[in-house]
DNA sequence: GCCAACGTTGGC
DNA sequence: GCCAACGTTGGC
């Protein structure tokens, strides 16, 4: 299993409309680096939602429930979406400032690359973030 | 193939 | 509003 974290502006497509929907498109990638992330996405991985501008932090949980496809929208057939569904709403945000006060989690590429809409972390980095901040045994996550 | 100029994203 | 860090485009 692999584990992720989406940026959104909330304003756009925020993590409670994707709770309304339950099921949703995630599309507009327009990034190769994104693209290539999306593609390595598979049914089962673990996403965090995080939304970006003003808001600046991890709201929700999900889950990758269809692996890429092509892009309907995109005649160049250059790009693709992937599908994803609502976990759960963080009762408390993981915010920016609280992941860079953590030296554990230093080295997360969502730091180090911030415009990168698509971002993979580690089982470490994932976990580390539940313990530490969500207060979630990450076992539990996986079943 | 190189690079200057310009565009975009996202944090500060 | 600004800037850093990328990406993209187009002239050469």
């Amino acid at each position: 299993m692999n584990y992720w974290l989406l940026k959104t502006e909330s304003e756009e497509y925020s993590f409670d409309d994707l709770v309304c929907d339950g099921n949703a498109v995630w599309d507009g990638i327009r990034n190769y680096q994104a693209r290539n992330n999306l593609k390595a996405m598979k049914k089962g991985d673990k996403v965090f939602i995080y939304h970006t501008g003003d808001e600046k932090q991890i709201v929700g949980l999900a889950e990758v429930v269809k692996e890429h496809y092509p892009d309907p929208s995109d005649k160049t057939n250059t790009w693709c979406v992937i599908q994803v569904k609502a976990l759960e709403k963080l009762k408390k945000p993981v915010t920016l400032e609280m992941i860079k006060n953590e030296k554990s989690l230093k080295d997360l590429q969502l730091l180090k690359q911030s415009r990168l809409s698509v971002v993979p972390l580690t089982k470490k980095e994932f976990d580390k973030i539940l313990i530490v901040f969500i207060h979630k045994i990450p076992e539990i996550m996986y079943i």
